[in-house]
DNA sequence: CCTAGATAGTTTGTACAGCGAACTAATATC
DNA sequence: GATATTAGTTCGCTGTACAAACTATCTAGG
């Protein structure tokens, strides 16, 4: 948004050459290594353009998993979004000090945290959801609908394996 | 987008405590979420088939890029892969404590150190492409080639977006 | 009922990756 | 020859993954 138009400093001609010259090998054949480089593009157009940085995609997911289920158990959140649960506790005690999430001690099961958000995370989801949309429509532009619904087919497909 | 439940006061999740009633709001229909999802998933089976955990994606590219263009600068290695210049003297010290790589200050220009796989990082590489190539089967088994095609095409075209 | 096992959440420890900032040595540019 | 740029490094900070052990609680089998 902020930045227009880069710097575009011209390569030297040395290390354009150089850099034309490199031979990739196998890699840009594998799926692994090009899911890997469009994440790398993806997290930092993200980290650019949704909450100035303050956010990251595994927050985002949580709190919208948070916004539309509410009283979620940590458990099922990590497991809806393949997060390791001891990873999700940083996660949750990020979120819980922003002030955008409570812990709520479910009284039917007494191990499970029930997790809501605040008024300051339903305010602050709203935000983040514009972002996280303006942020997903730069992409989104590349393809046609029929190739970015075909795209979203072919990911799920592979998360959905579980080899 | 939104036709699910109109009435949106969910019950407070222990009704709902069985099972996958979850409800993953827009998630699904992001790129960034799926794609995120599916390198969990690849870089999950990758840590068990390759190497036996010990070496990861990013390590796995640096060798196959050092094995295809011996005497590769660092910064090359870094804008191909994407990796942070900063991050990749970490990796490729642990490639080098491993023995696979070695240094070797340029001549020609004598800030650059050149990379080259040792005779036990060929040897290391020739395992390591063909537990890569398992895995990668693995998954590509999952679709048609024309779809793995189309898969690779279009994810190629995100990563070559640089908004 | 009681115990054994499972589950939810937490803590601890290890390792890796990203990123900014500052630094050195060497090279390129004017 | 002064200045800027580049390659590589180090430092500090934050975040993520995973394993292992631990507490508290719930569930099932006997």
């Amino acid at each position: 948004m902020k930045r227009k138009s880069p710097p575009k400093k011209s390569l030297t001609r040395k290390a354009a050459s150089r850099a034309a010259s490199i031979d990739a090998d196998i890699l840009p054949t594998l799926l692994g290594y090009n899911i890997r480089r469009a994440q790398i593009v993806l997290w930092r157009d993200f980290a650019r353009t949704v909450a100035d940085g303050e956010i990251r995609p595994g927050m985002f997911s949580a709190i919208a998993l948070v916004k539309a289920n509410p009283g979620i158990a940590q458990v099922e959140l990590s497991t809806e979004l393949a997060i390791d649960k001891a990873s999700m506790v940083g996660l949750i005690d990020r979120l819980e000090d922003a002030g955008w999430i409570v812990r709520t001690r479910s009284q039917e099961d007494r191990r499970r945290q029930g997790l809501t958000l605040t008024p300051a995370g339903e305010k602050m989801y709203r935000t983040l959801k514009r972002e996280m949309l303006e942020h997903e429509q730069k992409f989104a532009a590349l393809y046609s609908e029929s190739e970015r619904k075909q795209l979203v087919t072919l990911l799920r497909r592979l998360h959905d394996a579980q080899p």
